[in-house]
DNA sequence: GAGTCAGTTAACCAAATGGTTAAAAAGAAT
DNA sequence: ATTCTTTTTAACCATTTGGTTAACTGACTC
């Protein structure tokens, strides 16, 4: 039965991407997916040939996500500061909605960095890169925005953005005890994007 | 024999920290930190009774040489914009010294957040956050620097410091592939510190 | 209503893995 | 030299785990 299939599948995904978020490609266990999606060990089997071929549908699913925003951003042909506005609210919106997805890639990027080529490629982030690239630099040479190499802007933005997300628990625990830190992050975008143009706007 | 104990045991912690930082706990094989270190798997398990116990030494190890930095930032009596230049130089030296810190921190308390509380309350970082939130607070009060929220602007010097190291593999396909990411690193420091200070000053 | 086929399961299997045992080396101690 | 303790190893063990097999189910076809 299709539709009956379709659900199957569905709620197998759904359960690996718990899984797999939570305790990464090596801490997972197909028995424990295969439980969360309420379904037969086999079962998991017969829709999915081996952990790693799940896995790394779950994977390349989440670094798309990632890279969305990132690859928005440069191909978006708004002015420098309104593109920052953008990138961050797109970041900060994405990741709420997902706040693994950062340690989740990471820390699989790190045990086998040669993720990264297979995929990468497939997204046109290179492409639109040099475009905004040379907007940051004239920016600096029309005198709009300070000096700043413009990879190292876009790495900042990034890193603001980001890694709040990944560092949650910790930043929590020592930072943010005493204050409600999902509203704190629901509404950083914008103090990001604030913060990121006050620093290089002249 | 007391030196050649020593030895061994030395040999199995530098092995455990290049394969837990590598692979985490899940993923950390005891035979392959055996190789590693050069020795039978028995004997690593004289050393250490199980996984568990040399994963844990690991991981406080590497815990303490994240967080010393952060808590010599809060106890700093400096102005301001001098511990601001501090926290950025000390974060850049470690990281450099040990790149992997980031990335494996971040995981391990993914899979298992209550590690947080176990070691963290020893250090003392919560005793000398109240004086730098204070210091922070009275410097925008006096018009030395732009309204923002303390516990957000250290978040923020960290998130700048900390995240190109943990998505370095990432940064360095998409945005640095041309350049020399380690030299830029390396410098990174200082131009932090200004953009962090340029961002905040009045 | 027999046959077919996708979907599902219980039982099973082989390999990997953390950990143990018993005995051999290798030093100290006497 | 002999004993005693510590260090080291090869062989072994129990459990976990990814994956497979063969049988069952239920809808749909003819």
């Amino acid at each position: 039965m299709d539709k009956k299939s379709l659900e199957t599948q569905e709620s197998i995904l759904i359960a690996a991407r718990i899984i797999f978020a939570q305790k990464g490609l090596a801490g997972a266990r197909m028995q424990e997916i295969a439980d969360t999606a309420g379904i037969n060990k086999a079962l998991l089997h017969y829709y999915y040939k081996s952990k790693e071929k799940l896995f790394e549908q779950i994977f390349e699913e989440a670094l798309v996500k990632i890279m969305r925003p990132l690859s928005t951003f440069l191909a978006d042909d708004s002015e420098l500061f309104q593109k920052i506005r953008n990138i961050c609210n797109i970041y900060h919106k994405v990741l709420f909605e997902y706040p693994f997805l950062p340690n989740f890639i990471l820390n699989e990027v790190t045990t086998d960095p040669s993720r990264i080529f297979n995929i990468m490629t497939k997204e046109d982030v290179l492409e639109a890169k040099g475009k905004t690239l040379q907007q940051i630099n004239k920016a600096v040479q029309s005198g709009k925005i300070r000096a700043i190499d413009p990879q190292e802007l876009i790495l900042n933005i990034i890193s603001l953005s980001v890694f709040p997300f990944a560092a949650r628990p910790m930043a929590e625990e020592l930072l943010f005890k005493d204050v409600d830190m999902d509203e704190m992050l629901q509404t950083r975008a914008e103090r990001v994007a604030d913060f990121v143009i006050q620093s290089i706007k002249i």
